[in-house]
DNA sequence: CTGTCACTTGAGAGTCACTGTCAAAGGAGG
DNA sequence: CCTCCTTTGACAGTGACTCTCAAGTGACAG
């Protein structure tokens, strides 16, 4: 979400450097500790100062790090995942096929490794409404991106009503596959639910 | 002051008293008061206490009436409605048509009335991050109970996957709309827009 | 009208997420 | 090894939001 912060020199690649591995190895743990402590005693119960302590740096680098406390929960690098490759889908495939593949693709060969932690983060995001406003708000950005992405396939501006109501209705689908998948405690892979609730949008929304 | 004429007992409706009333207006009156400050100095400028100095009433009470900041620019009166006048729509009809209609009808017969107040709300929930997650929040409790009503009427169970994807992705192009709208400086009216945004859902989310 | 009850309001103190600043630490590059 | 510049931690706010308690004030009965 927050932007990377941005050098003032750029410098050759400033993103493999010893500093930059201590900071993602710090993230992790900082989010790792994070996430023991909100387990044990409740999200609003545990302070980024409790946080902070338990991991041994302070309250400031948690803040630039991670920017908010639900954060702490929602961080993870899937987005830009699904954006690239959306993105490196042939211009002749149609549009929504292309999200289709991108996102189903994710699903089947990404996210099954990391499937305990998801799950765990997912806990969060739907029983502290801080913590779920701030997926929407993630969510949202992604939509944005996504929308970015279909006005350069089909030549329409980022700004054209259809757009905007095909994407959003695109990622409003998406949040209620992970609501489903999450309330029905994840019986069926998310991969197939995700094929039926695609069904679903591009047969218009019949019931039935 | 002439007294108004008393029911002998009014057990039954706690919502017309005094007390009931004076808060509605005092509710209207902080709006009224809030929203001409954030005008003037901007939503994250102005203080609640600010805002309850102005308006000569208490913080806790503005916390009371509104419970967050957010709520100071988004509260008011059309999603009971909405929902209202969906379940009063017959039995037989589609329930996509009953939304339909219903969403049209209040854009068509109450906005209009309040069309000023509406876009001088509007500019916050796309501006002000909090207002927008407050909006969204407010659009998802809709949303919730936009699917009950259909589950009633379509016998589905409410959790549901079919049910929720399309409530969903409903709210999303709801949402599209009001940002449209909102962008293209309302000049088309709400109507107008909502009935293309239909449209593109019933139809698939085809583009072009 | 009047007293009692229950609910509402205001005052005040406290918590904590989040921000901005500045000096110190420590990688990067020569 | 030394100089530069980014990153870190310490510190001091700010303001949204919560809780509690006492005082105020409508509702209602007698």
């Amino acid at each position: 979400m927050t932007t990377a912060p941005r050098p003032a020199t750029e410098r050759v690649r400033p993103d493999v450097g010893l500093r930059e591995r201590k900071k993602l190895r710090a993230m992790r743990h900082i989010q790792e500790v994070a996430l023991d402590l909100f387990d044990e005693h409740g999200y609003a119960a545990v302070t980024i100062e409790r946080v902070a302590a338990e991991a041994e740096v302070s309250p400031s680098s948690i803040y630039r790090y991670f920017g908010t406390k639900e954060q702490l929960v929602l961080y993870d690098e899937y987005d830009p995942m699904i954006l690239d490759m959306i993105d490196k889908e042939p211009a002749e495939v149609d549009p929504m096929e292309a999200i289709r593949r991108s996102i189903s693709y994710i699903a089947k060969e990404i996210l099954p490794g990391d499937e305990e932690l998801i799950r765990r983060r997912m806990r969060y995001a739907w029983n502290e409404p801080a913590v779920r406003s701030g997926l929407v708000r993630q969510v949202e950005e992604a939509e944005a991106m996504i929308r970015e992405g279909l006005a350069r396939r089909t030549g329409k501006d980022g700004g054209d009503l259809e757009l905007k109501v095909v994407s959003a209705a695109l990622v409003g689908g998406f949040v209620a596959v992970l609501e489903y998948w999450h309330q029905t405690d994840y019986r069926d892979s998310l991969d197939a639910v995700l094929e039926r609730a695609f069904d679903v949008l591009s047969g218009g929304l019949k019931l039935e």
